[in-house]
DNA sequence: TTAACATATGAACATATGCTCATATGTTGA
DNA sequence: TCAACATATGAGCATATGTTCATATGTTAA
């Protein structure tokens, strides 16, 4: 078989489609995708989550940060609180697609 | 603090939630994010795949597997090899809006 | 049928990830 | 200032994940 044919052109640079990656990671785990829903809805705190989620204030905190350093989410400090909300309009759209993914598969089965 | 309070409603089941999670999940790996890129132009064979990648077979093959279960891709056989191609009209739309986020906040920085 | 090629798969290994526990940091009210 | 509360963070641990290696399976041409 020959080498060096079937190459796709259009493909993005390597190091964005790392960052892509990076990005889709955030979002593939149940903890923080939890999170971001709740977060669709309106801002919370930590306390809150914790006990929405019921999971540890620390596992929270843990997700939050990881949240926080991809750009997903804001905080803002209310008195002991710190309020966390969305920071990317996306993430409604993100998570529509990804849903219509599941239900299209679902219904193909 | 009270407790039950800022209760989300509109959550989705955790169920679901958990299977949007698997998903994203399946898009969190650099490798098979370039696979499914490079697929969204044509279909591709393992073999040149690999080679486009530089990457072991069995390294792609075992992705192209993940891939192929989350119903990412699907797979015709032609011949000796095996013709992978995308199996989801939403990977276009998710990728977008990923690289949206990336793009927005590479601005905003 | 057999050799050569293309792909799939299981085991092993190293690394990454998420949670818990303990503790540090930050904030408020008395 | 100090106790109580809310959150953040580092270490440790168990599990998950991705790659490689060896090998099995599948296909074609001679």
């Amino acid at each position: 078989m020959e080498k060096d044919s079937c190459i796709p052109i259009n493909m993005p640079e390597t190091e964005l489609l790392f960052d892509l990656a990076e990005l889709f990671k955030v979002f593939g785990d149940s903890t923080r995708i939890r999170i971001l829903c709740a977060l669709l809805e309106k801002e919370m705190c930590v306390y809150h989550l914790s006990e929405f989620l019921e999971m540890g204030q620390s596992a929270i905190s843990h997700q939050l940060r990881v949240l926080r350093s991809a750009g997903l989410v804001k905080a803002r400090r209310s008195g002991k609180e710190m309020y966390y909300s969305l920071d990317d309009d996306h993430i409604h759209t993100i998570f529509a697609e990804g849903l219509n993914h599941i239900k299209h598969k679902k219904e193909h089965r």
